[in-house]
DNA sequence: CGGGACTTTGAGCAAATTCAACCATTGTGG
DNA sequence: CCACAATGGTTGAATTTGCTCAAAGTCCCG
């Protein structure tokens, strides 16, 4: 496992700053997100605010137990919350995608590290200026508090998958969740795209590559799926899948 | 398993409505919850809209996939948080305790079921009322959000508890976190009351009770903890076992 | 003292891991 | 433009951790 990013250099060449431009007016993410609330004036005081960054596959965003200094909102691509124990043994603990928030807590301290999976854009709020904006608008913190309960619920879930699943129930979790992640990552009401490798569904499911691998096979075999390409899946029996997913 | 409890006829015969009295003011759990931040006058206001309640060992208390009618704060004893697959699998998602929250949701229906460890007293808010309430006092709004990172932040923790932990690790980090859970339900320093039985604790680390016991056993003869009782264990070498649990 | 529930212990088993080899895709330099 | 190294994925065999099934021990409460 080679880890050599540059990241701080990519950081700089990435950072663009946005003081006076709309961009908060044309953002993808906003019908998502707390963004969406908000009048077109106010949006142009958010785009006052706020940085537009970009992240190249593997570079880190946030690293666990540093003090937490903004908050992202994802307008583009995928990120992989994370922590580690100090054998280097790894869990995900969930997948941000388009419209989600990354670095939301009121800690000083990042609970989870982040790292982009794919070409990621973010609108980046420093932390105090975020503070001003939540009680500007009372409306966010309501939002903010049915993420957060929406989050613990899906983490829920997770724990069920991690303690009680067997290997092939968290794969078949695994492709219902991506499949229900909205329609924002589906190419076709069946074609999936999974953008993060074999290691990372292990980490996230708790399982190795191997079995991940050899499941995945096994449901192609019985004609559950179809590997279209390596990071494609047509799920060709989703009711099936369902019923294995909670068993 | 026995599922066989009167839970209703329990319900309406512990009951205790208490419009008039000042029991906010008295409650032990008011130092260490929302109330807390509450001038005597707004207590007052508080008991009005609330009743206390009383549940045997094993009672039920939500269920999940029900619809959400009320919020309780713990003022006394345990409580298992769970779900259920199909087949009876369960997983024990959290364990409540006195000045906790259970049932806090925006969502309409619970996301997990909750039963009584040992005898539990709650103090209910009906939900309507207590939507009123969290538009008198906004700072309780702020104190339910840090709530819920904080339990976000110990559901992570659980994730990689259950994804990635041995055994050994589990149980170590188990009798860390209920050594950590505040002194409140420490005898001493080191002497430990552990309320559920071994059933919760395996449903709560995704082992059987006989790998947690073959474990605690192993423990106890390297010396690492002694059992004084069924239900306390004195942690002897604490440092090894934070070691233990956070390999 | 006896019955029931919970816990511990034991022996064999199975699911998933580990270790190892092989295959596929991609990107690089000669 | 092709050979080849590098990375990520798949497959196979052996191993191991924790599970299942079974029995014995312990605590509690009437």
């Amino acid at each position: 496992m080679v880890i050599d990013h540059d990241c701080h250099r990519e950081l700089e060449k990435t950072q663009q700053s946005s003081g006076t431009a709309g961009h908060c007016m044309r953002c993808g993410a906003r019908v998502l997100s707390v963004c969406g609330a908000m009048e077109p004036a106010d949006l142009q005081r958010l785009a006052e605010i706020s940085t537009t960054h970009i992240f190249q596959p593997h570079d880190t965003i946030t690293i666990e137990a540093e003090p937490v200094t903004a908050l992202y909102n994802i307008t583009v691509g995928t990120v992989k919350l994370f922590k580690l124990l100090s054998d280097g043994r790894r869990q995900i603990t969930g997948f941000l995608s388009v419209g989600d928030f990354l670095g939301l807590a009121l800690t000083d301290l990042h609970a989870y590290s982040a790292e982009a999976v794919t070409l990621v854009t973010a609108c980046r709020f420093e932390r105090p200026k975020l503070e001003s904006l939540l009680q500007t608008y009372p409306s966010m913190e309501r939002r903010l508090l049915e993420n957060a309960f929406h989050e613990l619920a899906a983490a829920q879930d997770q724990m069920m998958m991690l303690g009680r699943k067997t290997a092939r129930e968290r794969v078949a979790s695994f492709l219902i969740i991506q499949s229900d992640r909205g329609l924002r990552e589906k190419i076709s009401p069946t074609l999936l795209r999974l953008p993060m490798s074999r290691t990372d569904i292990a980490d996230y499911l708790g399982l190795t590559t191997e079995t991940v691998s050899r499941t995945i096979t096994a449901m192609r075999k019985e004609g559950l799926i179809e590997l279209v390409d390596m990071d494609k899946i047509r799920l060709l029996d989703l009711s099936s899948l369902k019923k294995i997913a909670s068993a």
